[in-house]
DNA sequence: ACTCGGAGTTAGGATTGCCTAAACGTGGGG
DNA sequence: CCCCACGTTTAGGCAATCCTAACTCCGAGT
């Protein structure tokens, strides 16, 4: 017998959790209870209990004491969830006003309420984008999704110029901070110099040289090697 | 310094029954617990629960077998509401494809999602408007509300010529059939014939006549006597 | 004025989802 | 090889919100 007949409509708490394990197993890899309890804030425990509630629909694989995988099912589900997040920060970005560091908020309330009819017209009238405003990859409505190549700006060898591709989620003063400095998808920047053992990074953005905290740099993705 | 101190957030439920309330005591009137469970489809003991801890929260005022009406409070996050979703609606219509007939659903749930920031940015580039697909007024941030005066269309005599302003909600397909017939607001539109005793409408509309049952003539409303 | 019938409330139960505290499993260091 | 520490799960609670069933109030009609 397999998976899913029919699920129960997800609640607004369990696509958190689908997107939240999405995000911590890449290629194939397993969540632990704690990673995910961490990423969502909240604890432990609850979160052995969501889990249970979430394998019982089919949607995650759960090893007890082991760890966590999503089924082909749950991968769609959180997918689907992670293309409303991205189209909604887009649409907001294009079209309300908002920028790139303060738009996640706003989506995360919204990417719960809006219906698949409303999310196609927006990413209609955006023209079927690829990438959201961080520069993150929109998955298909079928559910494909693919990782364009990026290393952190803090790998990128100084005298190297490159283009920025993604920045990841973060505090909201740390993407203020990077946004202030001009660091956002697309533009061109070079890497002037860069301190040893995890040091603060100097580069050039528009004409004007920054220093930046290493942290920073492990935030701030770039075109992978060029030049 | 006035009224709130401080309210606990309201839940989405909560938000639900001031807007039902809002709708169910017009001018002061007091609304009753089977009315408030009809429109919301919920049992009369759910909703004498929830009036109570509404009550707590300083929203409504409720004598117990009588009825219930909205506090200053209540009547301003009632209003809030209100707000909300007309707006929403005009967003929808004016700027992702959709018709007034159908917005209703959608914007049912966003109200409950959107930040004010974000209901702010859709009234500024909507142009701040007066009213919202339906003819419906769209009360001010601070919570100012005019009804324009109207009749419904199953008042006005036959003969007259008219403007349409507002539809009320009602029944999706109901709105549908209305929608095909061209009645929207702002149309002009002639009373052709009626019969006695709540019996069919004969109208007008661009060039065409309809006859509608009396039903839909009274969710159509005119304004108020012209000619 | 009394009495029903219907409207309204209370009582008790289910579900969801969170918490803390206690019990439990697993694997690495002694 | 055993045992303890840490991470995980279970147990037991709480709050919100819904339900059904049982009880209570009110007022309309005789």
């Amino acid at each position: 017998m397999h998976a899913a007949l029919q699920h129960e409509p997800l609640t607004r708490s369990g696509e958190d959790y689908l997107k939240a394990i999405y995000r911590l197993s890449p290629a194939g890899r397993t969540a632990s209870t704690s990673e995910i309890a961490h990423r969502l804030e909240l604890s432990p425990a609850s979160v052995s209990g969501m889990v249970k509630r979430l394998s019982e629909q089919g949607l995650l694989e759960h090893v007890p004491y082991k760890g966590v995988q999503l089924t082909a099912d749950g991968r769609r589900a959180a997918l689907r969830m992670l293309r409303r997040h991205r189209l909604i920060e887009a649409y907001l970005v294009a079209f309300l006003g908002y920028t790139w560091d303060t738009v996640h908020e706003e989506a995360e309330r919204l990417e719960h309420a809006v219906s698949d009819k409303l999310v196609e017209r927006m990413a209609a009238v955006l023209g079927n984008p690829a990438v959201d405003p961080h520069g993150d990859p929109i998955p298909t409505p079928e559910g494909d999704i693919h990782e364009p190549a990026s290393i952190p700006l803090s790998e990128v060898p100084a005298g190297a110029r490159v283009e920025i591709r993604r920045v990841e989620e973060g505090q909201p003063e740390r993407l203020r901070y990077i946004a202030s400095v001009g660091l956002r998808p697309g533009v061109h920047i070079r890497v002037l110099d860069r301190q040893p053992f995890q040091g603060p990074i100097t580069i050039e953005v528009a004409g004007r040289t920054h220093v930046i905290g290493n942290e920073l740099g492990q935030v701030v993705r770039c075109a992978s090697e060029q030049e």
